[in-house]
DNA sequence: TTCCTGAGTCTAGAATCTAGACCTAGATGA
DNA sequence: TCATCTAGGTCTAGATTCTAGACTCAGGAA
């Protein structure tokens, strides 16, 4: 893997990077355990607070802002001949971070475990391992040489320096 | 999209989860932040503080723990005719975490922006558009409804409740 | 000799985090 | 009827961390 030309900015402004928005609303330790729950299939704030050992204000805040932003929704429910309780399951919008999510693990049982993966995914229909990847329309993986990154004219900063 | 059945306990403890273990190295927005603008290819220390506008202290911090995690590289270079200084090059290890990075965008250009994507990443030869996507071994692309998640057996909890 | 620049450190006040106690409303048991 | 339990929180005080901004320090340039 070849070192990244040499830049003094980033081309692209914080305001109009969806990255960083995308990190304004997740981006810290408990947020992020938070939803690793989430994707599990946790969705009672005890059953939270128990699993990562979060302070139990600090939940309370995280848990608003998830619904705030829209990946998590506050719901009350019910079991039979039980009072209302809430929950909060992932949106379509929060379902969405699993893919971001498995990669981010990949990574992890790459870098930090030699390799070593807990989990794996695959196919119940033909038992083949899916893995995330960077690919064209056809499914091919891409090449880091063959990479290009295009910037949106409208978005592009002038070069300084 | 399907709602997750519903679950009170994460079946891997946080101890052998390497998700939970990248949250710890990377979690934090600032860290994450400074990744962004290496991924751009800043490397020295005024141009991530003037980047992304972190303290200079927050910034010393962060870069000697990305530093000690094996993310980042502290790296003395010398320009002709100047005296030595200090760089920050990503790491073998650092660059990889391209691909969770980009998958972030994806989803953040996709619910934060209407789909509109300040950059687009395509192949010099082809021109196709790469995106990330979950796929099998020969590049197919994932069907939520085909996937399953397998536990290594050396590291699934027992079930509670 | 003074200035400049890159790469930091230091400081004090503000904000946040943490552990743990407490609160509340409905269902349950005695 | 009264006390108890439980889920889903709130409140508090003390510890930690963050922030803006001033300061430091070394090597080269003017």
């Amino acid at each position: 893997m070849a070192e990244i030309p040499l830049r003094h900015r980033s081309p692209v402004s914080l305001r109009d990077c969806n990255l960083s928005k995308s990190f304004e609303l997740i981006g810290d330790r408990w947020t992020l355990l938070i939803l690793r729950s989430a994707f599990w299939g946790l969705r009672r704030f005890d059953d939270f607070q128990a699993d990562i050992d979060v302070p139990r204000s600090v939940l309370s805040n995280r848990l608003a802002a998830l619904v705030e932003s829209g990946i998590m929704e506050r719901r009350e429910y019910r079991e039979a001949g039980q009072r209302a309780r809430i929950e909060y399951p992932l949106t379509r919008m929060g379902q969405a971070l699993g893919l971001p999510f498995m990669a981010m693990t990949a990574w992890g049982d790459k870098w930090l475990a030699d390799g070593i993966s807990p989990l794996t995914l695959r196919s119940k229909s033909t038992g083949q391992k899916f893995s995330v990847a960077l690919v064209d329309e056809g499914g091919k993986r891409a090449k880091g040489s063959d990479i290009e990154i295009v910037i949106h004219s409208r978005f592009a900063r002038k070069r300084r320096r």
